[in-house]
DNA sequence: ACTCTCGGATACAGGTCTGTATTACGATAC
DNA sequence: GTATCGTAATACAGACCTGTATCCGAGAGT
């Protein structure tokens, strides 16, 4: 019914092609996280990924160039899309500093409640556990970390601002360590969640960086 | 030659063929380290473990039942004795609590900064990974945090006592903030050398917990 | 309708790995 | 000196994986 609603004769459903393809795509995308969560990135084979997807690996084959292209365009994809978005809400927080910084640990928090994100950060570890090893992978986490550190280190900057005090340390550098806190604790409760339960992140966020930023000395 | 000088008729040398085996055992296991670095735990063959250790792969299946069995002994030894070692001079470290603090964080700084150190730690980071798919390894990497979460908890609490202060929070959650910084540091130090120092650990941690355990309040 | 194109399937060549089963050789014991 | 024992070497069977090269069939253009 859409289709001679158009208007123009020109491109109707030129797409459909491409389209199709770009579904294919997009399967085996799909397809290979979940292989990548079970065998891990080395552990997973082109053949696997593919059959999980219901192709061949014909069709990997046309689709990506290597496993390794794959599972960067993987990560990046899901990886910028979610902090894009939680860096987004940031923002327009309402509320006093130590406010913000807890609605930041709850936004951390949950990121690691929600399956999704749990297993966004499996996928991370398996890509710094190759950092470990391969330039290129280094380099990928080095850029994906660097660039949430600066974000976060302007936050951290213009809320010292606003309280009107001179930061104890370079900006950046209490940006490092809350992201270390959260890794931290990400991946211990990945290890041991009865031991480090998730409710740990807003307290601790609190006790450790709330006095920073708040404005009145005790 | 020197049998004859042995006065003992019963046990002359009794050990050496048990010997050879034992070494035979550490050239594989020192191999292995080496092997697991620059391929992964996934990556690693155990033929390539066995040349490396100058052997073929007779010699390690008459050793060990499997690769991730040398794995897990691997690094209980290795991680266990350097992590002892630690927790040994920590209790005799003088000064006052911040002075210790220093101490520790400076402590966890030179372990990342020595070549062995960092190995290890990547080492860590395969297990990890691996831990994540896998409910053996969660339970090698759970047991060994869960016993290093104790140790400075015990310390934390003591530290406490000893200012007359009450913890903000319970002991093993401040313990687990301190591994976590740890971690998170380490990790983004591996993957950004640059942008995250080694120096950081100091002035963090000092900022983060000094002011928990000082005698004087602001 | 008639080709042309290209996404995906299939077949193939070559390589690597594991684990077991058998063997050889050197050290111990008698 | 000979028999024994056990460590490590070797041979082998079976599985799996990667890439490439080739083929087929369904949209797209005319």
């Amino acid at each position: 019914m859409a289709e001679t609603a158009t208007p123009r004769p020109k491109t109707p459903k030129r797409l459909t092609r491409k389209e199709k393809q770009a579904e294919t795509r997009q399967r085996l995308l799909n397809a290979a996280e979940r292989v990548f969560l079970r065998r891990g990135l080395q552990g997973s084979s082109v053949e696997e990924i593919a059959a999980e997807a219901g192709f061949t690996r014909g069709a990997f084959y046309s689709n990506f160039k290597s496993k390794d292209e794959l599972f960067v365009e993987l990560l990046q994809d899901r990886v910028y899309r979610q902090y894009a978005e939680m860096a987004e809400q940031a923002q327009e927080q309402p509320g006093t500093p130590r406010d913000r910084l807890r609605w930041g640990a709850e936004r951390l928090r949950d990121v690691q409640k929600r399956e999704e994100g749990s297993w966004l950060f499996r996928l991370w570890l398996e890509c710094l556990t190759q950092a470990a090893r391969d330039e290129e992978f280094r380099e990928l986490a080095a850029s994906f970390w660097s660039g949430n550190r600066t974000l976060v280190a302007g936050q951290v900057k213009a809320t010292f601002k606003e309280v009107g005090r001179k930061p104890p340390l370079p900006p950046d550098q209490i940006a490092t360590a809350m992201i270390a806190l959260d890794v931290g604790l990400a991946v211990q409760h990945l290890v041991d969640p009865e031991e480090v339960p998730l409710g740990a992140y807003v307290p601790l966020f609190d006790l450790l960086f709330g006095s920073l930023v708040d404005t009145e000395e005790p």
